[in-house]
DNA sequence: GGGAGAGACGTTTTT
DNA sequence: CGTCTCTCCC
């Protein structure tokens, strides 16, 4: 097949353009990953080497939709394009021997996450010998300083001069690298920006591709968007986005990089699409009205019906409480289901919390129906499926710095932060490593004096690695993490399930840090899929069933912050809304609810206002009212469900 | 190192 | 409202 079958109009234009850098703006639905796919197929047809293509995206999701795209062509050398998230590029990248020399940086990331306002696991370590050695104050403070910190590499603030702004941000900046210089190790936000630095300081390291092309370019922040030009320097760049659909700024994207594309980058050559192929008609008038909110009296991007697809049904529905939600919504699951010949995998339920989810779930499957359930999983928020994760690491390589600070702390409050401050002192001192310090230590007690604690922790350490490593794989998993018990069952889940292709124990901890980072969200499935609207981004099904939509649960903005940053959290929710609403192909239910238990309310994170009453009242969500005057009339769920589910239209 | 009392935090999402 | 952290005191 030709590159160009079939093509028509903007695509074709896509496809065909020769001019750099292409800017497209495509809304939801209109087929931007189809033309893309064919600029590709062109490219290669014109005898461009796949070597030098680059073709990237931020989530892991839309990588992996791009490399299926690529790999369909069906063309030769198509294999050979690089292609995946802009991360593992870079991280491929620094992890060359020859760049983390001159670097002097590890990529090894450090696996940590954030709870209760402090960033835990194998950030503790790190925590204590702050506590321990600055006066940056309590762990609160200093994960809000790490995570600016992040936050200024994302967004380029490093960049400006006079960054770090203050003496005291300097310290801090200097501490923090100075012991994930020590640890071999690199927080997550640094990939992107150290890869950046380090291209710039060393242009004879820019492997120069030819064409890059990136998708979802409104999930990327500042370092990476910035990075996109220095890797399409001397060839051609092709960037591919929607400013409405970018729900990434708590993580810093910078999605105005899109908007204000051509005024930094002189002669771009614009194209857009705006026909939706996927929604019908109806939904496509709905989600217009929604999104025109957020752009005042400028319309200038609008998505237009597709005139041969269909009305489309459309329900919104209002139930008494959660309760009857979960159920009424399963019903109606069901109804579709067995009664209108509707597949499983057609359906999607979209939650804003993932206990709705999950109540929806195992309502389904008591049901009989096959439903999973996809929200982001802490599979390492206990301490014992931590211990595990750190036993498995140093059983790979004992010299893996982090799991051995975060065991030598374990279980202590201060994470023996001063005992630790000498073992590291006499480590760089005498350019030893923390494990072979501590193995001598455990030999001759006056080598290193006062760090009892330390030697008691880490003869039990040494003592199960020497167990742990003398055994079989599937014993090593058996032992760390035992069936039955609560805090390792999601992990032993995943171990189980990788174990049969983990020959060594190198693979088994590799395949565990894939599955916990990112479990796949299916394209095609035979279920039916619950999950967040965040995660539906880049889906398509013929049912989007989007659950509670109440003012409580979305738009959720923090009071506290200033107006401007609160209007745009407020327009950051109302694309979210405009994402999950535009996922269908035939049905669409907005589905709400009129009153809340308090109890339960607090338990799903929402303030309600105070008051007397075992439940509370909850009003829709704005958002339904900003539909406009074609937003059907919302009925109640209880007579819907009387009436076997039909759509008035 | 342990206990008592005050105070902060809490959603969803990514690499 | 329940849980965790921090501080202060012994």
């Amino acid at each position: 097949m030709a590159w160009n079958d079939g093509l028509t109009g903007a695509a074709l234009a896509i496809a065909a353009a020769t001019q750099s850098p292409l800017r497209v703006m495509a809304g939801p639905g209109t087929g931007k990953s189809f033309a893309l796919k064919r600029r590709v197929a062109r490219l290669l047809e014109e005898g461009v080497k796949p070597s030098q293509i680059l073709a990237v995206t931020f989530t892991r999701n839309a990588a992996r939709a791009l490399v299926n795209d690529i790999r369909d062509l069906n063309i030769v050398g198509s294999q050979q394009i690089n292609a995946g998230t802009l991360h593992s590029f870079c991280f491929g990248l620094l992890s060359r021997n020859d760049v983390l020399e001159i670097s002097g940086r590890a990529t090894r990331p450090l696996l940590t996450f954030k709870s209760s306002g402090i960033l835990r696991f194998e950030a503790e370590g790190l925590l204590h010998d702050f506590l321990y050695q600055t006066s940056f104050g309590p762990r609160r403070e200093i994960t809000k300083q790490i995570l600016a910190f992040e936050a200024a590499w994302a967004r380029l603030q490093s960049e400006v001069p006079g960054w770090p702004t203050t003496e005291s941000d300097r310290i801090f900046q200097d501490f923090l690298i100075s012991w994930l210089r020590f640890h071999g190790a690199m927080l997550i936000g640094e990939v992107v920006p150290e890869a950046l630095k380090f291209l710039r300081a060393n242009p004879h390291f820019n492997p120069g591709f030819d064409h890059v092309l990136v998708d979802e370019f409104q999930d990327l922040n500042r370092a990476e968007q910035e990075l996109i030009d220095v890797l399409g320097a001397a060839g051609g760049i092709s960037i591919v986005g929607d400013v409405d659909q970018s729900i990434y700024r708590f993580r810093h994207a910078n999605p105005e990089g899109i908007s204000t594309y051509a005024t930094s980058h002189p002669n771009t050559y614009d194209q857009s699409l705006q026909e939706c192929r996927r929604c019908p008609k109806r939904v496509v008038v709905l989600a217009n009205e929604l999104i025109s909110k957020n752009h005042g009296a400028n319309l200038a991007q609008r998505l237009v019906p597709r005139p041969g697809n269909c009305d489309g049904d459309i329900a919104i529905v209002q139930w008494a409480d959660l309760n009857a939600e979960a159920n009424g919504l399963a019903g109606l699951v069901t109804h579709l289901i067995n009664s209108r010949g509707v597949e499983p995998g057609d359906i999607l339920v979209l939650t804003p919390r993932k206990l709705i989810g999950y109540a929806i779930r195992d309502a389904l499957n008591e049901r009989g129906i096959d439903a999973h359930s996809f929200y982001q999983e802490e599979a390492f928020e206990s301490t014992e499926a931590q211990y595990a994760l750190a036993m498995l690491t140093l059983l790979v390589d004992k010299e893996d710095r982090v799991a051995l600070r975060y065991l030598l702390g374990r279980g202590s409050d201060t994470g023996f932060a001063e005992e630790y401050a000498l073992l590291r002192t006499y480590c760089e001192d005498n350019n030893l490593s923390p494990w072979q310090t501590m193995v001598s230590a455990e030999q001759d007690s006056s080598l290193l004096p006062g760090v009892d604690n330390l030697l008691l922790q880490f003869t039990e350490i040494i003592a199960a690695v020497e167990d742990l490593g003398s055994g079989e794989i599937s014993a090593i998993v058996d032992e760390l993490m035992p069936a039955g018990e609560e805090g390792v069952s999601g992990l032993r889940d995943v171990a189980l399930r990788v174990l049969p292709n983990c020959e060594t124990v190198e693979k088994l901890y590799n395949a565990i840090c894939h599955e916990l980072a990112q479990p796949e969200i299916p394209e095609d499935a035979e279920y039916v899929r619950v999950m967040s609207l965040q995660k539906s981004k880049g889906l398509t099904a013929k049912v989007t069933i989007v659950t509670t939509c109440n003012q409580a649960f979305i738009p959720i903005v923090d009071g506290n912050l200033p107006p401007v940053e609160r209007r745009e959290a407020l327009q950051e929710q109302r694309r979210l809304f405009y994402v999950a609403m535009t996922r269908c192909t035939d049905i669409l239910v907005l589905s709400s609810i009129s009153k809340i238990e308090r109890a339960l309310a607090h338990k799903l994170g929402t303030i309600l206002p105070r008051g007397g009453g075992q439940y509370a009242r909850t009003p829709t969500t704005q958002f339904i009212g900003e539909l406009g005057s074609t937003t059907p009339a919302t009925i109640t769920g209880e007579e819907w469900l009387r009436h076997d589910f039909p759509f008035g239209n």
